[in-house]
DNA sequence: TTTTAATATGAAAGTATGTTCATATATTTG
DNA sequence: CAAATATATGAACATACTTTCATATTAAAA
């Protein structure tokens, strides 16, 4: 049997948690997953999100750890910064929901 | 390449995350994962929290699925009913969280 | 050097979530 | 059956998160 976990733990798990817990997260890491690196305006675009919304979800997971950025020109690019979180997503790819 | 995750998945993977996404939540699904059951006066006491609160806690999660619960007795037991939820917190064991 | 394109930012409004408190319900025990 | 124990519940409050909107910033292009 394993130890429990201690507080600074749960609060550090709880805390990546929290911040891909949204609709618009989980698909903006599937997409940065599936794609080493892509403009706010891709992802706009492809999530068919309004610009600044986009923007203000990649900053929050950018300022968390979870994404990183990088200037190219005109454009900003996003990319996964913290490995363990496409592989969250991949575990409850095929989870079944009830509630639903 | 992988195809990116429909709508409706999406949806189910955010709304598990965000049903865990608490500190608290994590610290319970640790405990039940170590223990196959607990009573709820085990883990408010074990967790040194409140008791409405946790019972709370545990009703939510048990609505949305992650847990269930069985009476014996006086006391009500809960487990784990979702099987993928240990591993997600297991995969974050070792994060490392910067903002912290 | 003005205009356009890409992105960020901040404040206000809207919505959801967590916590507390007082009380209700169920089960066992004396 | 009255008291005690274990748990649930609902309403009020507090806090946190998301969205929108208007505007700022930065870089490229005309």
């Amino acid at each position: 049997m394993e130890k429990p976990l201690d507080h600074e733990r749960v609060e550090k798990i709880a805390f990546v948690l929290k911040t891909i817990a949204h609709p618009m997260r989980v698909a903006i890491i599937d997409l940065l997953n599936e794609n080493e690196k892509m403009s706010v305006n891709d992802i706009t675009a492809y999530l068919g999100l309004e610009q600044s919304l986009t923007s203000h979800h990649l900053a929050n997971m950018k300022m968390k750890g979870i994404l990183g950025s990088k200037r190219e020109g005109k454009n900003i690019f996003y990319f996964l910064k913290m490995k363990e979180v496409p592989g969250l997503i991949k575990m409850l790819e095929d989870v079944n929901v009830m509630v639903f």
